[in-house]
DNA sequence: CCCTGATTCGC
DNA sequence: GCGAATCAGG
């Protein structure tokens, strides 16, 4: 019989199809199941479908001979120019909060029946990491305005819901004209 | 913090 | 051939 985690044609297939298809290593993982992202992508790589949908084959990284091992873990410090060490933690987003609180009040008037945040998760600018998710939740002008503060996506202020609620491309916008209210 | 794919190398 | 560990980037 055939093992969970063995590469079937099946597998290998349905592993094509999804990789073409756009999908994350780490998806197609969880799509296939007994199998980890890890392993899709080393897959990926010895069917030689790396690379997928970039542009014109950008010209291989020149890795020659990378040591990707134990690379000195103790580079020493200099300490010479003492670097600029850039102050963290007071991000400037006194510009940006205002146009995306502008712009989220009237894109959502209402998101959802069906669209749940969990409070527990919701938190306030103090406590706003990078990766959670910028969407504001109540009003601004209000103590108890919150953000989201659910996983933002990869390289998105956003989580993936809110993502989307905020990224529409404007033609399903009017999906939900049927009820506007505060 | 989380995620992404890329690569190497012991098995 | 396989994939964990690791790297480099977002």
């Amino acid at each position: 019989m055939n093992e969970a985690g063995a590469w079937t044609e099946e597998r290998v297939e349905l592993l094509k199809k999804l990789w073409s298809d756009g999908l994350s290593a780490s998806q197609i993982a969880a799509e296939l199941g007994s199998v980890t992202r890890n392993a899709v992508i080393g897959k990926v790589h010895r069917l030689g479908l790396s690379g997928r949908a970039k542009s014109a084959a950008q010209p291989a990284a020149p890795r020659s001979n990378a040591p990707r091992k134990a690379p000195a873990r103790s580079p020493s410090h200099p300490m010479a120019g003492a670097a600029s060490a850039p102050t963290r933690g007071a991000h400037a987003l006194a510009p940006d909060f205002a146009v995306e609180v502008e712009s989220a009040v009237e894109a959502s008037p209402l998101p959802s029946e069906d669209v749940v945040i969990p409070f527990s998760e919701r938190v306030t600018i103090m406590d706003l990491r990078e990766y959670m998710c910028r969407w504001p939740m109540g009003d601004p002008t209000t103590p108890e305005f919150r953000f989201c503060g659910a996983r933002s996506q990869t390289g998105l202020p956003y989580c993936s819901h809110h993502a989307r609620i905020a990224y529409q491309p404007a033609a399903d916008r009017r999906r939900d004209r049927s009820k506007a209210r505060a």
